[in-house]
DNA sequence: ACTTCGACCTGCGAGC
DNA sequence: TGCTCGCAGGTCGAAG
């Protein structure tokens, strides 16, 4: 069954369960499981005291009394359960540790690939192949920032390969490299050594707030298992793309594909997760957020700090400029009355035309969403080429425009419901009934905050919006932008 | 020293 | 129904 989570579920249920047990007596029915061979591993066991269990990667470490520790690795399928004396064995039980309580801890595994070696005490990371070797435990103090450069920069291999490579990070599997990988938008066939820092960091992040989560839901259970031990898993609930082949990305709705690298089924978003040549250093942060929100607040923080900004309603105006292929066509579609007599386009005719009729909304959103789009895309490409560390994209209607696939990480500028709507009728001077109108236009902010991977909480003071949008900046690698310290 | 690929096992569901 | 095939949360060792 497991990765780091479910191994550290399984432990934390066998510490509550077993911990200060004593071991009578032990059976193996199927003797390839153990080391050393089944009669010797019996005998060093009999009597024994399990004092504590701990944990390296995907593996446990029952430390019992007199030095011993037993490692054991579940690999695919193995599980401990705890059950009283008597109970007939299954078909797939293969170790039994009867207990000095009339209980016992067994072992079963379907498939028979778990193992259990019997060592002495610190021997374990010197005879214990798998464990020689093992990489940093996923958490902020072990895993650094430095480490994973270090390590990236060396590797030509595809990324999905790079991470279930124990020796590099400890304790990721399928299900958690397929997901971190989602989540920092890299395609798992991406060669680990062209990744560049912004993305490492995120990678980073991902990985130990990831095993983190999965961790405090106890684990992901795939096939349906309970656990004797006391909970099932029910991260399986939070998966964004492992098992969810065909079904809509929930960043940008393109059906999730499945593939395989690596020999191993895999599981990405093709919009969000693209395959790069070269990938450059530019980090592109989508901002968006809700009408009234607060965004433009946000993005004057970054135009303060020269970081650059491009803005999509700006940029909506000036593929419509006198002069423009974008003005001609909606001339041709909407006829001259929609331009005025100093050759500029009459937002205000044009406005009327598309409020009521849906159909022609959807019709110059097909002449100003490619023209739009292809603006965005070349002058990203000039920040890119002049090898700029950040730039933000300020769009209000990222989602709803699918812009949201470009992006490689999305910022929500977030306020309550109520905040929104007072910020809304006081700043427009509308009515409740026009604000929410126009409120309710929208993607609901929730779902926007749902999409998000940082979320701006504006319904304070300015002064703690801007610490937030700071701490980002600093949390994200670019503290060198930041240019008044004092804040 | 690198990466790739079969082997280790059993069960289950899809497709014929 | 019965058969074959492919697939499953992992790792190791042989071969290129």
């Amino acid at each position: 069954m497991p990765e780091l989570p479910e191994v550290e579920t399984v432990r934390r249920g066998l510490t509550r369960l077993v911990g200060n047990a004593k071991i009578t007596s032990v059976d193996v029915y199927y003797e390839k499981m153990v080391s050393p061979e089944a009669d010797q591993f019996k005998k060093m066991l009999a009597g024994k005291t399990i004092e504590r269990i701990d944990r390296r990667g995907k593996y446990l470490l029952f430390r019992f009394n007199d030095d011993l520790t037993m490692v054991s690795h579940l690999r695919m399928e193995g599980k401990y359960d705890v059950q009283p004396d008597g109970n007939p064995i299954t078909k797939h039980t293969h170790v039994v540790f009867h207990l000095d309580d009339h209980r016992d801890l067994r072992y079963t595994d379907t498939r028979k690939f778990g193992r259990m070696h019997l060592l002495k005490t610190g021997d374990e990371t010197k005879l214990v192949s798998g464990l020689k070797k093992m990489g940093p435990e996923p958490t902020p103090e072990t895993l650094t920032v430095e480490y994973m450069k270090q390590i990236f920069s060396k590797s030509k291999k595809a990324i999905k390969p790079f991470l279930l490579d124990q020796s590099n990070i400890a304790g990721l599997g399928n299900i958690y490299v397929d997901e971190t990988l989602w989540l920092s938008r890299i395609h798992p066939e991406q060669p680990t050594n062209t990744i560049p820092e912004f993305q490492i960091r995120q990678l980073r992040e991902n990985i130990i707030a990831e095993i983190k989560r999965a961790i405090e839901g106890h684990g992901t259970t795939v096939h349906s298992f309970s656990t004797a031990y006391g909970e099932a898993g029910e991260f399986q609930n939070h998966l964004m793309v492992y098992g969810r082949k065909g079904e809509p990305c929930f960043r940008c709705d393109t059906p999730i594909e499945k593939t395989k690298v690596a020999q191993r089924g895999t599981h990405f978003c093709p919009d969000c997760q693209v395959l790069r040549k070269d990938p450059g250093v530019t980090m592109v942060l989508g901002l968006t957020g809700g009408i009234a929100t607060g965004k433009s607040t946000v993005s004057e923080f970054f135009k303060a700090y020269q970081i650059p900004v491009i803005d999509a309603d700006k940029v909506a105006r000036e593929v419509v400029e006198p002069g423009t292929k974008g003005l001609k066509e909606i001339q041709t579609t909407f006829g001259w009355q929609m331009i005025q007599p100093d050759g500029t386009l009459d937002r205000h005719a044009l406005g009327t035309l598309v409020f009521s009729q849906p159909e022609k909304l959807a019709q110059l959103n097909s002449i100003t969403g490619p023209l739009i789009k292809k603006a965005v895309v070349r002058k990203l490409r000039g920040y890119r080429r002049r090898q700029v560390p950040l730039v933000i994209y300020d769009a209000p209607t990222l989602f709803e425009a699918h812009g949201a696939a470009g992006m490689n990480e999305i910022m929500v500028v977030n306020v309550p419901d109520q905040v929104q709507l007072q910020r809304l009728m006081a700043r427009d001077h509308l009515s409740k009934k026009e604000a929410l109108e126009r409120i309710n236009a929208q993607m609901p902010l929730a779902e926007k905050v749902k999409r998000a991977d940082v979320v701006i909480d504006n319904s304070d003071s300015v002064d703690k919006t801007k610490a937030q949008v700071v701490r980002w900046l600093n949390e994200a690698g670019f503290g060198s932008l930041i240019t008044d310290k004092s804040n």
